[in-house]
DNA sequence: CTGTTAGCGCATTCAT
DNA sequence: ATGAATGCGCTAACAG
């Protein structure tokens, strides 16, 4: 925005109609006679004419924006999720507007709170837990908005699109106490503001009862934090037998502090990891881990919401299909299948 | 936006003052007393008052937005060039709208076509190279707009903010001739609708003279793309010492394919990426790279674009540093240093 | 099927 | 230092 650049009154002008009939044409309105409809968009064309976004957004209260406010797009699944999300909305004529709470619930009403005053649309925000203030905002102003990569039920006010994390942790150590893993290191990101990784961590607990030795090992969510939390977790407890990471990222950490002290997986360790990134198939060899399904949910969250705005569809809670992608870095198990 | 929320007009009456004022308090203009400013600011308090953008982007043609189109946010240093350049942004009371061209002209100027509807402030494009017609729309619509990644000299009607890639492959192409490799296999991405990557291969080229002997593959740009690319490169040349790999992703594909085989890095195979994302230290042997400066780029354009549209500061051309990051990847060569 | 007109909420003269 | 009035470009209700 810049320039004085042609109006709609320039183009009923220069079509010899009037404003609205210009502005049905735009909206792509039936009642107009196909004939002037071609007038129009020949003057729109000449006049190289583009409907003003703050006027139309002032007469309609609707901006034809989303939100979406995620804690990180480095490094990790997100990336996928954002990338869905904004090539959904995209084909639908909208526009994402994107936020990074890099974790942090102030950063993240911070955030809200900007594309508030923006006028987003609607809002798709990370797990279900949030500050309060947040959710009254939103609340207040009738925003509509959706909780992600989470499951907290069908119920709830806030649908939520997403998976089970606590049954996905739970079935992942199944999947490895099945093979004869008796004794697993479990590597996580931060639990803080983080009910995701809590979840993960809840179900992964609930398996003790299995008869099982569980190491949690907390660390910063990169291929080097997993590095270095496997350095720890193998000084700390030498008869590990299985690594489960909760990010593929921390598994390739896990892998590389692995080769440095010559150990191999799966033969000597099992390694699991969590989101079946794209280069999860390359690795040697090649990762087990958990599909969890970022580009569909960024799909279905932003193809709901859409929906919803144009149409009044409600929102409907979805869980999303997860499984155990069996590849080659958890084998047999270290007594065999007995 | 949904709700009739607090209007300029409701916060004048509840203060007991008049809307030419509440809007001066709100855009923090000085001729207010400071009795008054309180009267305006707890109004709004009250009201939960929030300035609707819409009608401020009407009044004054100006949105607070700026766009950045980037061929993908997946699996490369675009997380990072975007995420410092929504952090950079945000600081300044910008929104950052996001498309993304999947590295294709059509798109991108789809996606241009839609931002500038929606009134974006500015436009960052990757690289110089671009559809006459987008150019052309953002001239005659005066939308300030800078080209990153690249650097096409200081001159030029639209300045650059990035790094040479010419010459930085030039200079990776000379480390490894310097350490005796005279046999290089180079792995890229798409070429096409990409000057970046064709200004590195020409870099790359232009070393030819030096007595190298080269070897091309193209590939998608994945660590399944750098295996593969690794694989049949083995197979075509078994006389290769060095591969180059224009990103780091490339060269983690790279060392999967070479650990398939059973070849040691550096000592098989000398391997060099480009990138410097953070895992590459991590990874075994620690990876030799370049150094793009991402975050830097996406501070340093966000923070021009904002300080040119508050204060018609000039965009300025910046060449940004790159080095090469020695590690453990490239060895003293095959030959040895002679 | 097409035209006229009244706001949408705010910034911004111009008065006072 | 503060207030009243105008218009930004568009949509939508109503009129014809």
């Amino acid at each position: 925005m810049a320039e004085k650049i042609g109006r709609i009154r320039d183009v009923a002008k220069e079509s010899g109609l009037s404003i609205a009939t210009v502005s049905r044409v735009m909206n792509g309105y039936k009642g107009v006679r196909e004939a002037t409809r071609e007038k129009v968009l020949r003057a729109c064309e000449r006049l190289d004419y583009v409907p003003n976004s703050a006027a139309r957004a002032l007469s309609t209260s609707r901006t034809r924006t989303v939100a979406a406010i995620i804690p990180t797009i480095e490094n990790s699944v997100y990336a996928k999720f954002v990338a869905a999300i904004e090539q959904t909305l995209s084909e639908q004529g909208y526009t994402l507007l994107l936020a990074v709470s890099h974790g942090s619930e102030a950063e993240e009403i911070e955030a809200a709170r900007k594309l508030l005053a923006m006028g987003a649309d609607a809002f798709i925000l990370s797990g279900a837990a949030h500050d309060r203030a947040l959710l009254d905002m939103l609340a207040r102003r009738k925003v509509p908005h959706v909780f992600t990569s989470i499951w907290a039920g069908p119920e709830g006010p806030v649908p939520c699109i997403g998976y089970d994390n606590h049954e996905i942790a739970r079935s992942a150590v199944g999947y490895l106490a099945e093979r004869g893993h008796r004794h697993l290191g479990v590597i996580h990101g931060p639990l803080a503001d983080n009910d995701r990784a809590v979840a993960r961590k809840a179900g992964v607990v609930a398996m003790r009862a299995q008869g099982l030795e569980l190491c949690f090992e907390e660390t910063e969510l990169s291929v080097a934090g997993g590095k270095s939390a496997t350095a720890r977790l193998l000084d700390r407890d030498p008869d590990l037998t299985a690594l489960l990471c909760f990010s593929d990222v921390l598994a390739l950490g896990a892998y590389f502090a692995l080769a440095e002290r010559g150990r191999r997986v799966p033969d000597d360790m099992a390694v699991m990891g969590f989101d079946n990134l794209d280069w999860t198939s390359e690795t040697v060899p090649p990762l087990t881990t958990i599909d969890l399904p970022a580009g569909m949910m960024g799909r279905e969250v932003a193809g709901q919401i859409v929906e919803h705005l144009e149409h009044r569809t409600p929102l409907a809670p979805v869980l999303l299909p997860s499984r155990i992608v069996e590849r080659g870095s958890v084998g047999p198990g270290p007594g065999g299948i007995s």
